[in-house]
DNA sequence: AAAGGAAATAATTTCGAGATTTGTTGCGAA
DNA sequence: TTCGCAACAAATCTCGAAATTATTTCCTTT
């Protein structure tokens, strides 16, 4: 007799740190809530000190906070916070493009193309989708491929792994920040945009689009201003 | 009747963390030599899984390799690693120099002088110090401790500990590519290089005293020029 | 002698209980 | 009512053994 539960059939590390990191993702745990190690041990039916290794390994990836003898927590989101993330993934994205565009042959073109088509057709569908939660876990991964595909000629493996890092946390602070899981209509336009300068091959305004992506967040902080039918959560 | 040992007195996991990576740092470890966690473990007297947890936060900040049912090693220094890492820290640094200008007060600058002053005596100190061996610890908090406090008016929390991870991992790779633990003689005057352009409000002049601070490792491929008494590990 | 495989050895990973620390509640005094 | 403090409750942290998995050794087979 199995007095397990019914969750996840396959329960290693692995696959909790990926289920706990998607779940954090989606939202589904508030932001600054605690993550109580007891909860999940038994909602993932493993001990307590493998539990606390995933939370760990979460922690270092940016997905939680820890402090000693006090636990882990759900980062708050704040748009200080958030900007920082920005910061950040502009920089390392627009110099990861550009070093694409100087290094990428046809393969890293066509490549970036699939990854674009997959992510264009998830995110129209997305437009008009009745449930837009049953989404967001694949239109975060193909958004990861594309982005991912971006830099994936520039030579360097610890920019894409840092550039990784930073794509989940300002997912995740975006999720906490807005309403709709931070899915807007416009995504679409701008990756076409960024796909465009990047196959002419023109850095600067490759940097522009980039910049341009992010720059709805400026607009969040003005209530009277919407964005694509954003609402800033309270 | 204590059986634990004679090491460091208090051995909790902050310390333990503290005392691996700066061994690492200082390259006792051979580079792409196992973390043995049984043999840690009793050198500092605690169980297995409070071990564990510190060589996995060694791991996620790039101190150790973990690959599943296979351990923990010490990550093997290659040129390459090392140019990627020298890339983000130039990106980065540059990038917080910047801000640290546009944004610093005279606090600032004060606190950015008298880092300086410590680093250049000890440096100065070490041009003609026997032991190289006894003074990298202390030269390496020194070191780290100019290099934050030019980007520390950037603003921004997270480039300022994305930066540590950086320094700290550049670092070990640095050990583990040449004698003489990294340390040369002509970093006192690149050091104040980047002092003069960051007081004097310069940017430009700034990263490229920052970029030529770090230009040294591409005459390390060639064997015939010696930088600094310098030599590649073999 | 080389290759393959099985047993023996050595490592990692998981577990659950106990020790330690933190947070909370209730009681009494100012 | 507010504050301090002590006892209680709930969580984290550590431990060492047991289970699992990788590695080495050595014997058999080709």
């Amino acid at each position: 007799m199995e007095d397990r539960y019914s969750g996840p059939e396959a329960s290693d590390q692995g696959t909790i740190y990926n289920d706990i990191s998607e779940r954090l993702a989606a939202g589904e745990f508030a932001a600054g809530s605690r993550l109580k190690a007891d909860d999940l041990r038994k909602h993932y039916g493993v001990s307590s000190s493998t539990m606390r290794e995933v939370l760990f390994r979460l922690a270092h990836n940016g997905f939680a906070d820890f402090e000693e003898q006090r636990g882990f927590r759900v980062p708050a989101a704040s748009m200080e916070r958030m900007l920082e993330v920005r910061h950040m993934r502009i920089l390392l994205e627009s110099e990861g493009a550009r070093l694409s565009i100087a290094n990428g042959d046809m393969e890293w073109e066509a490549r970036l193309n699939a990854a674009h088509h997959k992510l264009a057709h998830i995110e129209v569908k997305m437009r008009t989708a009745e449930r837009l939660r049953e989404h967001i876990a694949i239109w975060t991964r193909f958004d990861w491929e594309f982005h991912e595909t971006l830099v994936s000629a520039c030579g360097s493996q610890l920019l894409q792994e840092m550039l990784k890092g930073l794509f989940f946390r300002y997912r995740q602070l975006l999720v906490g920040l807005v309403t709709n899981y931070g899915f807007r209509s416009g995504t679409v336009d701008e990756h076409k945009a960024i796909l465009d300068a990047a196959l002419e091959r023109d850095p600067a305004r490759c940097a522009q689009a980039i910049c341009y992506h992010y720059s709805f967040l400026d607009d969040l902080d003005q209530p009277e201003s919407q964005v694509s039918g954003w609402q800033i959560r309270r």
